[in-house]
Parts: C-alpha cells; structure tokens; sequence
DNA sequence: AACGCCCGCAACCGCGTTAGA
DNA sequence: TTCTAACGCGGTTGCGGGCGT
C-alpha cells in the first residue's frame, strides 16, 4: 500500500512537470477529445490523452467525456420522474452515485451527486435535521415522495390532454409505484392491481415495500421514543391534498405563486407541509 | 456601477478495485 | 501469483454567474 502511495505520488509530481493544463475545458479541447474518440474510439484514457495532443491527465479526459462529452448525455433539470427515482434509489443504495446512475439514462453519477448535495441536503438543511437521520427520511417518503408522485401524474394527465406525452404515465406503471406510499397517495393504484417492475432493475421494489412494512409501518413502530408520527404526516397530506398551485420559497419562507412555464422542481412541499414540518421537528428537538 | 455573498456545477483528488502482462 | 497501469467511485474544491445591497 505504502508503494502504491509512493508511485501516485511520484507519478503525480511527473504530471505536474509536464505543465498539464487543469480547470475548465476550452472548445478547441473538446474539438479534439471528441474528434479522437471518433476515430480511435473510447477507452485507454491515458494513452489517449498522450496521443491526442491534449495537455490534459487521462483521468481528465475521462471524467470530460463521462461527464459532458458523450452523446447520450441528457442536460437540464432534472425531471419530477428522475427526483423521484433518485429519492427512492438512495433509500436503498445510500451514496451509491453510479450505481443510482445505471437507472437514470443519460444522467451522470457526477450531476446526481450535485443534486443530491445541492437540492436534497439543503432541504435537509433547513429543516435543520441531518439528512440521514430518520425524521429527514421519513420527511421524504410520506411527503416530499407523495407530492412527486402526485405532480408527476398531474402532469401526466394534462399531458395526455394537450400533447402525446405519455412518459409519466409509463413511469408510474413501471417505476417507483410499488411502495405504500404510493398507494395512499395516488388512489386509482393499489399494489394489486399493479404489475410492478423497477426501471432497469431485476429486483424489483419489494425490497423496499418489505422494508417498510417489517420496521417502518407508521402504526408499527419499532422506536418508542420517536416521535415524529408518520402516520399523521400521510393524513395531514391526504387530507390536504389539495394545494393548488402555490410553490414555497425555502430561501425565504414566502409565498411563490408558481408562474406557467416556471420551474416546480424545487418546489417540493409547499407552504402547509413546510410550516407542519418546522413544527414537528422543533417540537421534537 | 461596484461590490460581496451565495449557490450550482464542473473538475479535481485520493483511494479502492480490476485487468492483464 | 505478483505487480502495476488503468479504471471507477465518492468526496471535495473552486470557479463563475446570479442576486441583493
């Protein structure tokens, strides 16, 4: 191990005297990146960052294809779909970056990652729980993933009204619909009448619904001294499921009416979920 | 207009794993 | 079987743009 540490070291000191470029990639490095891979094919990272004239590490190259180069790479916001899968892949995988990737096509481990830190944590963050903690993934699951569900088929059903959009309709019935609380939150599905498999998982999601019904069930709780009621969490949004289209700004704790042609996606909860989570985390603190 | 702060994201770093000589 | 180069992953850093003052 030792020498293997040496050798990086070494290595990385030779590196620094071959005047490698770092930080951001310019157009003409990009022309030449993708021009090689074209001709020669990806792969040999280091070999290929020799041969291609760039001034740049193999591992630079790699990470510049992978990341924004390749052509299946998809760009923009990430969809309510993909929020959704990403919530419900890390209930499972934990930090697993790439792997959670291998489902989501045309995203990369890297931008997943962002997401993650960015979105999820800094909501985490203002509700002032850590975003492992129990309280926080409960948050998620009987809230946050509830309210996707539900966007994702109000979208769809518009879809289906106004253009052929038909996407979210086929995530709902292959995707992430096989767990409880998608069951109370969208009423047309039980868990029997659906054929569920995961996208681009063997596993399928019983897994997940095997865990929640062996130690998460909110009437079943496993931790008497939690008191953090999931189960009112899912009456308090079934109950209020109706909330219109007023987003809430975390940043500020105001209101948002939610313009057409604005981006929802970080409105996840809106004002009431947010104002009742406040409560129950302080509450419980 | 200038400045400072914050946030998102591209890129880097360190290290474990894999492949093949 | 051993060694080493290459690959791949997860954590971290730092740049640049947006926004408020």
């Amino acid at each position: 191990m030792e020498d293997v540490k040496a050798r990086r070291k070494l290595q990385s000191s030779e590196e620094d005297q071959m005047d490698l470029i770092r930080g951001p990639w310019t157009v003409e490095e990009d022309f030449k990146l993708i021009n090689y891979i074209a001709l020669h094919g990806e792969g040999r990272w280091n070999s290929l960052a020799r041969c291609s004239g760039l001034k740049r590490t193999g591992k630079s190259c790699r990470l510049r294809w992978l990341n924004y180069l390749r052509p299946d790479i998809r760009r923009g916001n990430i969809t309510l779909e993909e929020q959704l899968l990403i919530l419900e892949l890390h209930f499972r995988w934990g930090n697993r970056w790439s792997k959670i990737a291998q489902h989501l096509p045309g995203r990369t481990d890297n931008e997943i990652k962002n997401y993650w830190r960015t979105r999820v944590q800094k909501h985490a963050k203002q509700l002032k729980c850590d975003v492992n903690s129990k309280q926080f993934k409960d948050t998620m699951r009987y809230l946050w993933m509830p309210r996707l569900v539900e966007r994702i088929q109000a979208a769809s059903a518009s879809a289906t009204t106004t253009t052929d959009n038909g996407t979210a309709q086929m995530f709902l019935r292959q995707g992430v619909v096989g767990n409880e609380y998608t069951a109370r939150a969208t009423p047309s599905y039980t868990p029997e009448n659906s054929s569920t498999t995961t996208v681009g998982s063997s596993d399928s999601v019983s897994d997940l619904t095997n865990c929640y019904n062996n130690g998460f069930h909110v009437n079943n709780n496993p931790n008497p001294g939690y008191s953090f009621q999931a189960s009112s969490q899912v009456d308090y949004y079934n109950n209020n499921n109706n909330h219109g289209d007023v987003g809430m700004d975390f940043q500020t704790n105001n209101y948002q009416p939610l313009l057409d042609g604005g981006d929802l996606s970080d409105n996840l909860l809106n004002a009431e979920d947010f104002l009742f989570l406040q409560q129950q985390f302080n509450f419980n603190m």
